[in-house]
DNA sequence: TTAATTTACTAAAACGTTTTCGTCAATAGA
DNA sequence: TCTATTGACGAAAACGTTTTAGTAAATTAA
């Protein structure tokens, strides 16, 4: 391993100019500045970041702490682009990411200690139970923190506007003239409720009367759970004539059903999805369905959580928009 | 942030005496390794890993090299599903896992460049371009490397039974009587040239004289390329009965080009798709497809890191076997 | 000319561990 | 009883950086 010694050695400087060069300090002499960075790059030094961390106590690390047990983190494809996206845009800034868990080794350590063990700078925290009591320490913690889709007091947060996604969707819905429009949302996290209040303004513009079971919870990403769901519409004396869908990918758990009654999409049955991931273009009748900006809200809580560990930075709550993504699965509803 | 000197004065022994108690040596006496670790958990010590890493050049860290460019690695299922599982492993042995790329700031390093300046124990390689110098670069290295899919002399690999995967799926088509079997398959890499291969043996076996435009080249989970590649076979003089597609992702496209001509799976056409992911399950008709032993992929590869990090492990090439997943997107084909 | 400032550099401490080599007492062996 | 061994611990160096507080020479100011 060549370190700055071997370099200093090499100039005939002594280490702490190599690392004034390096770093480039103002107290260096162009002369010198240039010789040791040419002999560092003849040697091909590298930095030892741990070295270096032990000093200035900055790892250039964040931490991300993404779905603890549901397991469905790394596999959910929206999730996954904004994984993806933090990472490019950590990668940019200079910084690498480790996950965040709690059980590393045999030792159980909480999200803190596992935080504090790895000097993560800072934190991107999402699709996680945000009443966890391990999440709460961190939260509350002095390492710089940025959420997604939930907000803390004087923490910044990046949200997608989930109210105006499925106001957007059921507004489309009864403009197509249907009527009888059914909302199969998401466990109740703070998203969901977003999202049944954008449908239910929706609702309320158009003077529709939702009957009760024309809401019905499912699970997230849960193809079987939405089936399910899906049955218990389709088996009420009254069906709807559109069903708003969790996400797009749980939503082919739904279609299976349907079609196992015989029914078509979109001349029987109409319906969207939600997040607009790659899969919902390829799906037959493409998808109707809300795109979510994850790469967007990957990028802007790596800027936001860098400001947060770099500087000032005053908290704030970003809402990142979305768009409408028309498909073939919706049709016109005659009112008889 | 409290340090092992915190404790050494709390407990009124040396510093070198709580490392070592808190590290099991055995020259420590009972009672004192007992005091060490109480007051350890009581001022809720956590070692610093710049530190240990500096003294003991081994940081439990592994990086994780996954496709370079092409972009589909977060978002692709399939190596999801590898990345969750190296992952779980990689955290039950107590290390954390950091992402190689090779622009990290404004800087560009080679991907040897990365590790060593994240100091990585060792590094698990999958879906890259194995000719890439950088890629070999790190393989001829002194960091330890095991790779998926692909075998290196000297190197453990951990790889899926790719040839058995398309000769089981290929026998099961020409045993349902199929004769015009087509296979779109990947790009050329070394996975390819194997399912070709037990594509080719199957057919032999079979009798069958399969033309050259049955085999066609498209990309792996692109569905735009796949719909093409479908296109070309529906349109041929002699359409084959049966399609094998690259993986259950991009068979979507074909799905769709083959729904959009009024044909319908499987009375007219029989499919089967690779990978056996979740998505392959939901579809309808869900897919006769192979699955690949994604979590034993992930779990093998990181097992013979570890091993060659910590001991002397023997370089060995593991073969992971899949498993055939019968759906209902293939019939039975009467011979005319 | 002398004093003050600037320029370009260095010595050395520090970050939090681990580990080698002692040391000193207690115990065992002869 | 005297020596050899064992047990339990500590001092200090080391890992590769960064950074503070210098210092000596060169330059400028008075």
């Amino acid at each position: 391993m060549v370190t700055i010694k071997d370099i200093s050695k090499e100039c005939g400087v002594s280490p702490a100019t190599v690392s004034k060069a390096l770093n480039g300090y103002d107290e260096i002499s162009p002369e010198t500045v240039e010789l040791v960075k040419r002999t560092a790059s003849k040697l091909n030094y590298m930095p030892n970041a741990a070295a270096r961390l032990l000093k200035t106590n900055r790892s250039h690390n964040i931490g991300v702490l993404f779905v603890d047990d549901t397991m469905s983190g790394l596999t959910h494809e929206f999730f996954s682009l904004i994984l993806n996206s933090v990472k490019e845009e950590a990668e940019a800034n200079g910084y690498d990411i480790t996950f965040i868990s709690n059980n590393i080794g045999r030792q159980k350590m909480s999200f803190l200690q596992h935080c504090k063990y790895r000097n993560c700078d800072g934190v991107v925290i999402a699709s996680v139970d945000f009443q966890n009591p391990e999440v709460l320490e961190l939260v509350r913690s002095d390492v710089p923190v940025v959420t997604i889709d939930y907000s803390f007091d004087n923490l910044s947060s990046i949200v997608s506007d989930n109210q105006e996604g499925s106001y957007r969707l059921a507004s489309y819905l009864a403009e197509q003239g249907h009527r009888r429009i059914a909302f199969i949302h998401g466990e109740r996290t703070l998203v969901t409720q977003k999202r049944i209040r954008g449908f239910n303004r929706a609702m309320q513009e158009y003077g529709i009367k939702t009957p009760p079971e024309y809401l019905v919870e499912a699970r997230y990403h849960n193809a079987d759970s939405v089936r399910k769901a899906t049955a218990a519409l389709l088996d009420l004396e009254e069906p709807p004539t559109a069903i708003m869908f969790p996400d797009d990918f749980s939503f082919i758990g739904g279609q299976t059903e349907i079609l196992e009654r015989g029914l078509s999409i979109p001349d029987d049955i109409s319906v969207c999805g939600y997040d607009g991931i790659n899969l919902s273009k390829i799906l037959n009748p493409q998808l109707t369905t809300w795109y979510q900006n994850a790469d967007k809200i990957g990028k802007e809580s790596v800027r936001k959580l860098v400001e947060a560990i770099e500087g000032t930075s005053v908290a704030e709550q970003i809402m990142v928009s979305g768009e409408f993504l028309s498909g073939n699965s919706v049709r016109k509803w005659e009112s008889k």
